[in-house]
DNA sequence: GTTAGCACTCGATAAAGCAGAGTGCTAACA
DNA sequence: TGTTAGCACTCTGCTTTATCGAGTGCTAAC
């Protein structure tokens, strides 16, 4: 049984109504739909010759048809005109991520919120991580006499402050060795050597000075640590509750959610090659809690560096052809934005 | 009708019974939980006498009673008996607050996760606002060329940062300057000062260290701007599903949670006054969407001035012996740790 | 290959019946 | 006067039954 035009047409048909209304489609509304002059009788033929195709499925025998995810896959892959968004919308965008104060987490943030608000889905986003990462910049700031901050930037440009506080009196001297120390020690070396462990040998070696110098290593190697974790942010959770079809699954997603390794693993075993987004589609995703859903995400890149994702989860019954391209151009703005601190 | 000493035991004993069970309490089972001799017909003459007086009511003519808002409140203020947190579970909370980076926004945002953790309910914090703050310090942070963090200090302890990026090198010189106009027009005024009118009017004056300057002192703006603004953040929203009774109103209490100006309404009515939490029970709320929910909310202070706010909202069917005590501990450790930041 | 006609399936909705928990009231009891 | 047993009554939740209608698959004719 081969794919023919008239089928075609048909199941891009299904889809687009059944995305529009949340309901089975029937032959008799298709019928409607197709320009064509055919009866419905010739569109039940069509339509019970695309079920043993497996394009599309019955909820039960006698009601309209709903596109299963094959059929879905198709209709993305071969009938879908991408919908891109326009110009203003665009803008609109690029102005609200200028509001956001410039560090990765708080763009990131802002990405998630405005994905869950255009795609009123769940909205995922990951912090860079980039195991390549150096250190490649320590600044001292003082706050008060015995509270300083550390500021930590490193070779993918992300930018972690720490504040701490010391027992003693933070004077020039004690900066001025801080700074020896770790540009003798930790510039130019991967985040992950700052380790407690590593601080403590060195404060063995700093004789009275460790007790004041101490807290602020400490405070650089928590600084450290955070831009090693890549965390995950949710937004826009409440989006699935609005989903008929996820009715019984939205809250056992949410908790889904909320476990970060499944979903990274998601991620990692996905390539970003194109800067296409990848689409999962109800059972192509490997956790059962998904196979109800369908997932959207993209990765970005800092400079040429594939550093982290952006995407959302929603029900199988999403606007493809609007969705896919939104998550592309958010996908490729924030890359721009989080590659600019790389310049100098 | 007055109050006897078994109606008491009846009124908490229903009232504890319905918090641990979620059904409606019956005389029956009434008569196995007190501890004296009597019959259901003696228990049933006693609650119907309570729900004359409107401290228990029916869900429908032939089913037990549960407690009425009034009768939540009696309970409160008169039959319960606190549920200190052990010291184990206050030195777990201590330790996971101390994890977050120090700033008031990530101590907040902590709390919020605890809060929601421990009741189950969804939590709302407020970040800190004070009319009285003026800006005590700003720092510039070199980290590239043109690239530079602006720190922000203010007298209430509150710290923000801001990255910014200039069209020309940002040399030692500009630096001076920066620190210069900063002193004499910003340093011990307030926040709401720094206005982007102002800047531009500065702005003339500085004839061609414009430029550079320009983008510098916006990013302070910006700073300032997000010290002014107190923001709400909303943790564990999703545990409100959790909830059966809520079922129906959970989805239109988030989106209730969303806005933030009612909540910030009911916050501004009550005062915090000897650190007792706020409670806030059924229809002793002024929104109705908050009808069928309880809130419980206490003020924090930083130093001695009330500073923000942090409470919970969930069914009034909730463990009020155990949240009450929780939050009013979390309220007193969040001002500990948020006005260690004030000293110097 | 297309279409009209028709019997059939199955969910959704409403109506009806039943069991059980719990009440309020009355009358008797201590 | 307070307490208790007894009983009729109410109302919910659950199950059963009936009905409706949309939509199908199949057959036979075009």
């Amino acid at each position: 049984m081969e794919m023919t035009e008239r089928k075609e047409k048909i199941l891009a048909a299904v889809v687009e109504k059944y995305i529009q209304t949340g309901e089975p489609v029937g032959s008799k509304s298709l019928v409607d739909i197709l320009g064509f002059p055919v009866s419905s009788a010739t569109v039940r033929n069509e339509m019970a010759e695309l079920s043993e195709m497996g394009y599309l499925e019955q909820p039960h025998t006698s009601s309209g048809r709903i596109p299963s995810s094959k059929g879905y896959r198709y209709y993305i892959e071969h009938l879908m005109t991408a919908y891109e968004m326009s110009p203003v919308e665009k803008g609109l965008i690029n102005s609200k991520l200028m509001e956001s104060s410039g560090d990765p987490q708080s763009v990131l943030e802002k990405t998630g919120n405005i994905l869950a608000d255009i795609t009123k889905c769940a909205a995922i986003t990951t912090t860079p991580s980039d195991v390549e990462a150096v250190i490649k910049k320590v600044e001292l700031v003082p706050i008060g006499t015995r509270t300083a901050m550390v500021v930590m930037l490193t070779s993918t440009g992300i930018l972690k402050t720490r504040v701490c506080r010391t027992v003693s009196e933070i004077t020039i001297d004690v900066a001025e060795s801080f700074y020896n120390i770790v540009k003798s020690n930790f510039v130019g070396k991967p985040a992950s050597e700052l380790s407690i462990a590593k601080i403590q040998t060195l404060a063995l070696s700093l004789g009275e000075k460790a007790l004041v110098m101490t807290p602020l290593l400490v405070a650089l190697s928590d600084a450290a640590k955070m831009t090693e974790r890549t965390e995950l942010l949710l937004e826009g959770q409440t989006n699935l509750l609005n989903h008929r079809e996820l009715e019984y699954n939205a809250f056992e997603l949410m908790e889904f959610l909320r476990r970060a390794e499944p979903l990274n693993k998601v991620f990692s075993s996905y390539s970003g090659k194109d800067g296409v987004p990848n689409v999962l589609i109800g059972n192509e995703n490997m956790f059962k809690e998904l196979q109800n859903s369908t997932m959207i995400f993209s990765k970005y890149s800092i400079g040429n560096h594939e550093s982290g994702t952006l995407g959302i989860i929603g029900p199988t019954r999403i606007d493809y052809a609007r969705l896919i391209p939104s998550i592309k151009y958010l996908t490729e703005v924030v890359g721009i934005i989080l590659s600019d601190n790389l310049e100098d």
